[in-house]
DNA sequence: TACCAGGAACGGG
DNA sequence: CCCGTTCATGGT
């Protein structure tokens, strides 16, 4: 087993970055419920960045990270849990908001993740009319259905299903496990990604031509193209325009609202700072979500 | 019971 | 292009 420590030198909390609504692939240890306010728990998923799955768990204490894998986590950890982003430079470029200030003060430490794309793909597929909790509990189905297991510490992981294990998938199986009508949608586009076209491949596109590519995949539409974006494929500018957005953008930012999903989604985006918009829709997210005003 | 959930596909205008 | 309707499922 490795094991390794990573020293937090700026504002982190993993708890925020793993349950606030950004990645449905992480799973506590201690098996509260998803969304559960207290941290004191190791965070679980798998990595393939070394190749062959590998299971990884991640706990915080304070300023320490603490991880243990099979492998080297360490930067893995730190692409996936967005610690290379400079948050108190991107708060700083993001202009001053009475609503956006108060989601910082509120949330501070909470990262944008980096979903593995595929994963970030379906589980955002998933999401359309669904509560937080059951996202979460249709990708843990999957994962134990049909993804790949593999023991650590005497436990069992299951990696993320692989595009070639999903498409393999029947729709009936699919639905057996609560997917409801988003069972075709996963199975289609998980056979379009096996047969070769890679969400991945929209990296160097401009952001709202690779917003129109992944619109091209079965079940996804501007909003789920956007969370692909925002928490896979790190473009920060995504600004995903969900219910919650649409009910803040008619109360708070009503000049933004130009009726179509894209010029409203490049209003707000002005509106936020442009390049970092991301983070701030997704702090204002979190925020309204858990009650604040 | 009826309504709703981090929407998208589909058909008609 | 735009708009309304339909699509499973489980919780309240």
């Amino acid at each position: 087993m490795e094991r390794g420590q990573i020293h937090l030198d700026g504002p982190f909390d993993l708890r925020l970055t793993l349950e606030s609504g950004q990645s449905y692939l992480w799973w506590r240890e201690d098996g509260a419920t998803y969304g559960s306010t207290d941290a004191d728990t190791w965070y679980r998923t798998t990595t393939r960045a070394t190749g062959e799955p590998a299971p990884v768990r991640v706990r915080q204490d304070g300023d320490t990270l603490t991880w243990e894998s099979t492998v080297d986590a360490a930067a893995v950890l730190r692409r996936r849990l967005g610690l290379e982003d400079d948050l108190t430079a991107i708060r700083a470029a993001t202009p001053d908001d009475d609503l956006v200030e108060e989601a910082f003060d509120d949330h501070w430490g909470m990262r944008i993740v980096r979903d593995p794309p595929f994963g970030g793909l379906i589980s955002f597929i998933c999401s359309a009319q669904m509560r937080v909790a059951r996202i979460h509990g249709m990708q843990q189905r999957l994962r134990e259905t049909f993804g790949t297991p593999v023991t650590f510490d005497g436990e069992t992981y299951h990696a993320y299903p692989t595009p070639e294990q999903l498409a393999d998938a029947s729709e009936t199986e699919l639905r057996d496990l609560s997917l409801g009508y988003r069972a075709p949608y996963v199975r289609d586009t998980a056979e379009m990604v096996a047969g070769g076209t890679r969400p991945e491949e929209v990296r160097g596109q401009s952001y709202e031509d690779a917003r129109e590519t992944l619109t091209r995949y079965v079940g996804v539409g501007q909003k789920v193209a956007d969370c692909v974006l925002l928490f896979s494929l790190e473009y920060l500018q995504a600004i995903p325009l969900d219910t919650w957005i649409q009910q803040t953008i008619e109360e708070y930012y009503p000049d933004c609202d130009r009726g179509r999903y894209a010029e409203t989604s490049s209003a707000l985006r002005e509106r936020l700072g442009g390049e970092y918009a991301g983070y701030a829709q997704t702090y204002i997210f979190y925020h309204l979500r858990t009650g604040g005003e």
